[in-house]
DNA sequence: TTGAAAGCGCTAACAC
DNA sequence: GTGTTAGCGCTTTCAA
């Protein structure tokens, strides 16, 4: 019952042609002159027993594995919203990238002690880490040759290596302010695991460190929002806000919307977008670094803006 | 820069052996007898020289590739929670695979076309297909080989090649039911590929055609909810919850949390949950079915029941 | 226009 | 104990 899987050699004999030749007609290849015949007796042969590629041989010969890693830093103790976080962003860029051609590997890492082998093991074309630790960087950056498209996506890491795309929160944090809301009595920050990104974040704010709160639980969460029911609070994610929501009244909550889906937030909530413009954005970076590998990036950092159009 | 990447041969080399010995030591090959001291200077090129091992090439002889898939069919236009209804459950998935030294490959299928091919391509060891509709199904069990293990998650199909895993809906009705909320005005199913399960899930509802609402958009989610302030209501998975709750008091809710965040619901609402357990089932049976490939499975469905601690 | 053959990096007989 | 070697399935140079 067992279907034995037909290679190029079996197609070569079908055919009655050599394993070169069918190879050439499989790949279409240009540099090759084949007759019409020749090539639709290879094709019908190859359809005639199923021919499905071997990506490993391949992979093995041209020395690219046609794989793109999306590796995202996670912690023990996640909450809900961390993984629900990037869900929306990961779906989407599988989807470009799928369409592109590229499989996409995904991969956790642990944030505290990354394990990053599987780049090379698997010679991934590319690769994108999610939310980096700092002090674990020059893991990446140590380990791994240049020349391997590298992505940091949501971490702010000095280092003039690799392309660093963010959120463009100055941006976000204007839109906020110059909405009915303003000025916020507090904000609510789901944080990073880079931690340079959230104390930017927090400090973008403007507002003083007392009315900040970090995501941790949903414990100090309800003590932090226990005297604001009169203030206006802005939220960052919009799972922080519905968080936030089971405490206080959403009309009183602007949110800047990180994840994806601002249509999961109460009506009354005041939203500022990113849409799907991040996916987007690492996703013609990555095309562009595939097609013209470089030495290193021309800008530090790519900013994703809010999205001014709904 | 850019480092040459080490190979079997380059460590043979340094540390005077051949590849067969360096290969032994590499993969601690158990039937081969290795004295310490050659064990050491083979560990130690290795260390030295960064080796990693090519996956690809490893592959290509032992004809299995670590790989395993999870190909989630999407539509169109699918709502933001679908999106996230499978972010829990596939990062959960993943972790557990990762642990056993897996990859994970994620893609997305065109529930309404998929196409199969990453399968062979790839050659993966083991594939879950989520949410599948029934007449794409042949495409499945036609066009690939028995003997890669396959689970169908999230559908009913009439068919006794696969293990089929789903939730228990049943089970999870029956303890709906034992909430002081029951008995149900409405409910409020987030729909999915797999037709048959959706109208599964109605059918056990017990309720009338006109109380049942599938999710669709909010407008007509918002038509359906006007005349229900004072009903009780059974919401499947936190986000079509969520969603209601934007027009009713999640008070008179009761949530059958399939999506593995009960935690993002208003605290008023009523909880009927399945934890992790789903990612948990799907990946004991994965492993099984690696060690122990058979024939067709013992039990057309794996039902996961309620997780009845917390 | 076609094919022979080398070789990508690795594993596993099998020989020494 | 260790090494030689034949492939795994594919691409690509080079020769015919």
């Amino acid at each position: 019952m067992t279907i034995k899987k037909a290679t190029l050699k079996d197609i070569a004999k079908a055919a009655e042609v050599s394993v070169a030749t069918v190879s050439y007609v499989i790949n279409n290849v240009t540099s090759q002159t084949i007759p019409e015949e020749t090539k639709r007796r290879v094709l019908e042969a190859a359809k005639q027993l199923h021919y499905v590629p071997n990506l490993a041989a391949r992979s093995l010969v041209k020395q690219k594995s046609g794989l793109i890693g999306i590796l995202v830093n996670r912690t023990e103790n996640d909450g809900f919203w961390r993984q629900l976080h990037y869900s929306t962003f990961i779906n989407r860029l599988e989807q470009l990238l799928t369409a592109r051609g590229y499989h996409v590997v995904l991969f956790s890492l642990d944030a505290a002690d990354p394990k990053l082998d599987i780049i090379s093991e698997r010679k991934l074309d590319g690769v994108y880490v999610v939310d980096v630790r700092t002090e674990n960087f020059h893991l990446i950056s140590s380990r791994f040759s240049i020349g391997v498209p590298l992505i940091v996506i949501d971490s702010i890491i000095n280092d003039s290596l690799f392309y660093k795309v963010n959120y463009d929160y100055d941006d976000a944090f204007a839109l906020a302010k110059a909405s009915p809301l303003a000025p916020f009595g507090y904000i609510i920050i789901d944080s990073f695991n880079n931690e340079e990104l959230t104390q930017y974040i927090a400090s973008v704010s403007g507002l003083e460190q007392d009315a900040v709160h970090f995501l941790r639980d949903e414990e100090s969460l309800s003590r932090f929002l226990k005297n604001k029911m009169n203030q206006t609070g802005l939220a960052l994610s919009e799972f922080a806000a519905i968080m936030a929501a089971k405490y206080v009244n959403p009309a009183n909550l602007a949110v800047i919307c990180s994840a994806g889906c601002p249509d999961i937030l109460p009506n009354a909530a005041v939203r500022i977008s990113f849409g799907d413009l991040k996916s987007e954005a690492v996703f013609q970076l990555m095309m562009k670094l595939l097609i013209a590998p470089r030495e290193g990036p021309d800008t530090q950092y790519v900013l994703v803006k809010a999205d001014r159009e709904h």
